[in-house]
DNA sequence: GCGATGAATCGAAGAGTATCGATATGATAT
DNA sequence: ATATCATATCGATACTCTTCGATTCATCGC
């Protein structure tokens, strides 16, 4: 007899927080995007690797058409849950996902859901 | 080269009603909870099947904790998002998860993640 | 160091959510 | 029809989220 046992607190937490993440239209818009960068945004040229560091936030920003401060918070929720990984290229911050994790979510939900 | 396509307008927003609905502790711990219902709930004797039916709303008002108005609430926003299914047998109203739609859920996200 | 640019942080206002108690609605027994 | 029980709905309050513009912090070129 197999019985399903309760997620732990921080696996709990965990998927809260990216649930949170996830229940806004304009992030989870952006994550899609960030599955095939090349064809949703420009490439920033001579900057830095776009396969290593991702979309110039300020691109994310074009796009959306949002206030840039709130374009910077939606990616820092993105981050904080675990979803994007930043990386600063001089005054340039750049943005892509962070595949291991978002695995880790979706097996952190098969487990729960 | 499999170019990968942004979801459909009702994808999102199916997904974006589940996340909303999940990405609250408490509505997430009771679809746990109603993984297995005879672990976490008292039988609702003589009144309904439960495989069919599920748990009756008053035992998980009950062991939330909260005012039933809230529970009810929480309920009506898990079948909202397409969750559980609720059946009312006389008084009583019982709710069971859709496993169907769950899974429904669980493919969409992985074409959007 | 200064000025310009890019992005994070702050503060504020309006909208949305969580939760309660009160009330309305639905079902049942008499 | 009436009283009781179960649950949905309503209204209110406190808290959180969305989004903006302003400001601060970080980087760069001169």
């Amino acid at each position: 007899m197999a019985t399903r046992t309760a997620s732990s607190p921080d696996t709990s937490a965990h998927l809260l927080e990216v649930f949170k993440a996830l229940a806004n239209p304009v992030r989870l818009q952006v994550l899609q995007w960030l599955r095939d960068p090349e064809a949703n945004f420009p490439v920033h040229e001579g900057i830095a690797d776009p396969h290593e560091v991702g979309v110039c936030v300020s691109h994310i920003q074009g796009r959306l058409g949002l206030a840039q401060s709130t374009v910077s918070s939606y990616m820092a929720a993105l981050e904080r849950a675990g979803l994007v990984v930043s990386t600063r290229v001089g005054k340039w911050t750049h943005y892509r996902r962070d595949e291991e994790r978002i695995a880790q979510f979706t097996a952190e939900l098969g487990d729960v859901l």
